[in-house]
DNA sequence: CCTTACTCTTTCACACACGAATGAATCGCT
DNA sequence: AGCGATTCATTCGTGTGTGAAAGAGTAAGG
């Protein structure tokens, strides 16, 4: 099981390989115990820590362009996850808010993605787990990208 | 610029967002200097280093499933970047290699590739960068992930 | 006021990924 | 030899993402 080894060198095309391979996973997971995807999941995630937002504020932490955004809240309002209502303040926008079948769904989430992250915390070790996540924290953020 | 922090201690969820951000990052740069884009800047990079090869073994080494690798092929035969043919002594496969069109583009995209590379080491700076490699490797080649 | 510039969301056409099911070829065992 | 299981690739339907362009609403300056 060589793998991998042919990307050598190459941090962006070995950060594709690791997300897609935690993220099919994870899907996998997120679908039988939460009845949810695993894009879903983060914005219930958001929307169960920071409540109510815009779709622009969704896509702003979630590194999600317009577009994107736009078809995850739509599909998410069909499977009556969240509702989507002007806001009256800027007619232009609009807010999303979590229904409770969406709350419930989001600790169900919550809870698989607590475990996910467990198994990774105990593959990686404490000291390589915080070091690896303070360095993706520091590429998330990183203003450079957004130029 | 807060962001991100709504993800607090979800690694699955943080590398998500970094690998969008890197792939719409290295996308468009490798659209406009080497006319390819990044999942098959990943396929040529592999053919470049090990050359011809078959579908199923380049889906093990990026983490593609099978009907992804079959379109992303497809689409790159379109653009005349790689050739497929039966392999004659298993007629169930097909060997995919690069033509001299996909050879260069696939230099050109390793010259990208190497500069978005270099980038990242630098904003990781050199210990971390390691430390982080040899993490996701890990995860990367883990086999409890295809069970 | 009112035109012009900007912001927020949506629509469009496309690329890319998945699981499930299918077809074709090979393998393996009797 | 032949039959059943396995393997490789494709097709199908769906979800998710992109950039570009359009539409509606707000803001700002003459």
């Amino acid at each position: 099981m060589a793998r991998v080894r042919a990307v050598d060198r190459r941090l962006f095309l070995l950060i594709e390989i690791v997300a897609r391979r935690l993220s099919r996973q994870a899907d996998a997971r997120l679908r039988t115990e939460a009845n949810v995807t695993a894009s879903q999941s983060a914005v219930l995630f958001l929307l169960l820590r920071r409540g109510e937002r815009r779709l622009g504020s969704i896509g702003e932490v979630l590194a999600l362009g317009a577009p994107a955004v736009t078809g995850l809240i739509n599909r998410m309002e069909t499977a009556g996850l969240v509702i989507k209502r002007k806001d009256a303040n800027d007619k232009r926008g609009a807010l999303v808010d979590l229904t409770e079948a969406g709350r419930r769904a989001a600790e169900r989430a919550d809870q698989v993605l607590r475990g996910i992250n467990a198994e990774l915390d105990e593959k990686l070790g404490e000291t390589d787990a915080a070091i690896v996540y303070d360095a993706l924290t520091r590429l998330a953020t990183d203003t450079d990208q957004d130029a």
